[in-house]
DNA sequence: GTTAGGG
DNA sequence: CCCTAAC
């Protein structure tokens, strides 16, 4: 019986190989003119031009340097992998760990014994994570790895590692260490301990105003406020990063059964349940390991991330796995998988060949990424950027992806063939072999579990590329040319999404990218600039807007200045308690403040032991009691004043 | 646009 | 923080 474990991880890698400054613009508006993150061929003089990893350099190639022992149980047998393994954003054993070491995402469910081969059918799909075990630490930016192993004399595992060198998330934000932005709004002004409305001995210390200036450009900014908060003001960015990194390491955990057989299909509900709760459970340690905040709602794709050594095996047949790229959601894959105990050519083939020589081996050391295009403002902060980086890759990961093989700078569009077939076994060094990550082009999965379900899955999953109208227009010709291999595969396979879902019969096995390019269409200058701008930016919008605020805790700092400002001016007038500490803080708004005030006096008015985040210091607490008091008492006053008068004119 | 209050 | 009603 076939027991060939297959893990799958996913990783993107985003670097600036190069970043410039705009090049002198004499002529456009300054505030409209753009930086762009663009194709390295489009060589326009004005924008930006930041070439993502799409080049040939060696680090962002997918390698594979590593030959797939024969599993030592002269009974295994190479099988494509049921599930669709092309496909990784639906894939059934992609996995993603955020852990930076190599992490080891499988565990072999299949042994191969003998006694359980083709004549035991009795095996179930298992998708739960009973067996996790919390590996060590979770960092995020440490070295892209993925990487497969086989150990050809362990049977039981079949080690996949990723890292994500993408997920230098925990990266400090560079702050501008500038002093703290606590600032004397008039400073001439000496400010008599006792506020304009309030008795002195209302307020034990009412220094000269304090004004919160925000540093921030940009509303969103997660920059730091002030030095103070630096380790906090850390915290949204990796929060968000938390958050986009577990889209962008969309992955799954599967430990599938070797044996298949109808009956599995019974099985896969009750074990997409058990996959669902134990993510949750799941989710949790991994939250706590990481230290990263989170944010409860919609953070999810339907993946969650693996750091366990565990694995993650399937097996099937190339037939499943066609169906299962074609966009089949993960109840139609398992039931193919589940019904995949039918033998394809390839399994044939496979059985067939006994010796180690028929097994590869790889190592995915990453993967590339599909191309980017982001265009921002010239004035739009380095965080944003990088916030918008992060959404395209977002975007194009949350809209479904596929795996794309690459041999010798050809693309291999036939899944059916084996490795043997196409020459990846043997035929072709292995640094011959490549991946990519690919757009898929009807992939928008319906997500594993209800919305409500506990289960972290993805609820907003961006609509798949394919959607957008660009996806059939946005292409290049040039490319292919100028550079046939990696970027010209992954641009091609970016763009050319539809018509590569339908693949012509007469497709061979190894397309060569001179061959993609009869499908792709030349756009001008302009039209790439237009067409880069608009996707990114419509799904920034959409997507920033759908999305909460960033929560940025207040520091003491804010505090202060926040119930120095109530404390003179009350508390009803929080529009000029915002113009008054905070105008410069661009992101407290008014209502913020306002929030802000009835979160601390609730804080003042519960005990200590109640009290979370950072503390604030009872002195303050004692302001904001004092401070609400008196206020209230006036608005009382205001009220009976206003009783007789209406009285009166009554 | 602000304010107030519930979620 | 978000949302909304009320002003």
């Amino acid at each position: 019986m076939c027991a060939f474990d297959l893990l799958a991880t996913v990783a993107g890698k985003i670097l600036h190989e190069k970043e410039s400054s705009p090049t002198s613009s004499n002529t456009s508006n300054e505030k409209n003119r753009c930086v762009s993150v663009q194709k390295a061929w489009e060589n326009e003089d004005n924008p930006v031009k930041i070439e993502p990893s799409f080049q040939e350099s060696s680090d962002k190639r997918v390698l594979v340097s590593e030959l797939l022992h024969q599993a030592g149980d002269q009974n295994f047998s190479y099988r494509e992998s049921p599930l669709p393994q092309n496909d990784v954003h639906s894939g059934l054993a992609s996995v993603v760990t955020t852990d930076c070491s190599e992490i080891f995402v499988a565990e072999k469910l299949v042994n191969g014994e003998k006694n359980n081969e083709m004549g035991s059918f009795t095996s179930n799909v298992d998708l739960g994570f009973s067996g996790y075990r919390d590996s060590g630490n979770c960092k995020l930016d440490c070295e892209n790895k993925l990487i497969i192993k086989d150990d050809p004399h362990k049977t039981g595992k079949v080690p996949i590692g990723i890292g994500a060198d993408m997920c230098s998330l925990e990266d400090p934000v560079v702050c501008d260490g500038r002093p703290p932005a606590l600032v004397s709004s008039d400073s001439s002004v000496k400010v008599p301990l006792c506020g304009d409305h309030i008795p002195c001995s209302s307020f034990p210390a009412i220094r000269d105003d304090v004004k919160i200036v925000s540093r921030d450009d940009d509303e969103n900014s997660s920059g730091c406020t002030h030095p103070s908060t630096i380790a906090k003001s850390i915290r949204p960015v990796s929060r968000i990063a938390d958050r986009r990194i577990r889209k962008i390491l969309a992955s799954r955990y599967w430990k599938v059964s070797s044996k298949l057989k109808e009956e599995t299909l019974s099985n896969v509900d009750g074990d997409l349940k058990l996959i669902c709760r134990n993510r949750k459970g799941y989710y949790k340690r991994q939250r706590s390991q990481m230290n990263i905040p989170f944010k409860k709602r919609k953070i999810f794709q339907r993946s969650s991330v693996s750091n366990s050594d565990r694995w993650i095996s399937y097996e099937g047949n190339s037939h499943s796995t066609e169906k299962g790229i074609n966009g089949d959601d993960l109840g139609s894959c398992l039931k193919m998988h589940g019904a995949s105990g039918t033998s394809s050519s390839v399994i044939g083939q496979h059985t067939s060949i006994q010796s180690r020589d028929s097994y590869v081996k790889l190592r995915i050391k990453s993967f590339r990424v599909p191309e980017l295009l982001i265009e921002m403002s010239e004035t739009a902060t380095v965080g944003s950027l990088k916030r918008a980086v992060m959404e395209a890759v977002t975007s194009i990961l949350g809209g479904g992806l596929r795996v794309g093989v690459l041999l010798q700078g050809k693309k291999v569009r036939d899944d059916n063939k084996t490795l043997q077939q196409t020459g990846i076994a043997h035929d072709h060094p292995l640094d011959a072999l490549g991946f990519t990550l690919e757009p898929n082009p009807a992939q928008n999965p319906p997500p594993l579990c209800p919305r409500d379900s506990s289960c972290m899955l993805p609820c907003d999953v961006p609509p798949p590329l394919t959607r957008h109208p660009l996806d059939s227009t946005v292409v290049h010709q040039g490319d292919s040319h100028a550079s046939p291999e990696p970027r010209a595969a992954n641009l091609g396979t970016f763009i050319e999404s539809d018509h590569d879902s339908a693949p012509s019969p007469t497709d061979t096995s190894v397309d060569k990218s001179t061959t993609d390019s009869k499908a792709l269409v030349a756009v001008s200058a302009m039209d790439v600039d237009t067409l880069a701008v608009v996707p990114v930016h419509r799904k920034l919008k959409r997507s920033e807007m759908a999305q909460r605020r960033i929560r940025r805790p207040f520091s003491v700092t804010e505090v202060e200045a926040l119930v120095q400002a109530v404390e003179k001016l009350g508390t009803g007038r929080w529009r000029d308690v915002k113009l008054r500490a905070f105008d410069n803080a661009k992101h407290r708004t008014y209502v913020d403040l306002k929030d802000k005030w009835k979160t601390l006096v609730h804080t003042a008015r519960i005990s200590p032991q109640q009290r979370r985040g950072e503390p604030v210091p009872q002195e303050l607490l004692d302001r904001v009691l004092c401070a609400h008091a008196y206020w209230s008492q006036q608005q009382a006053k205001q009220q009976l004043k206003q009783q007789p008068e209406t009285c009166l004119l009554l």
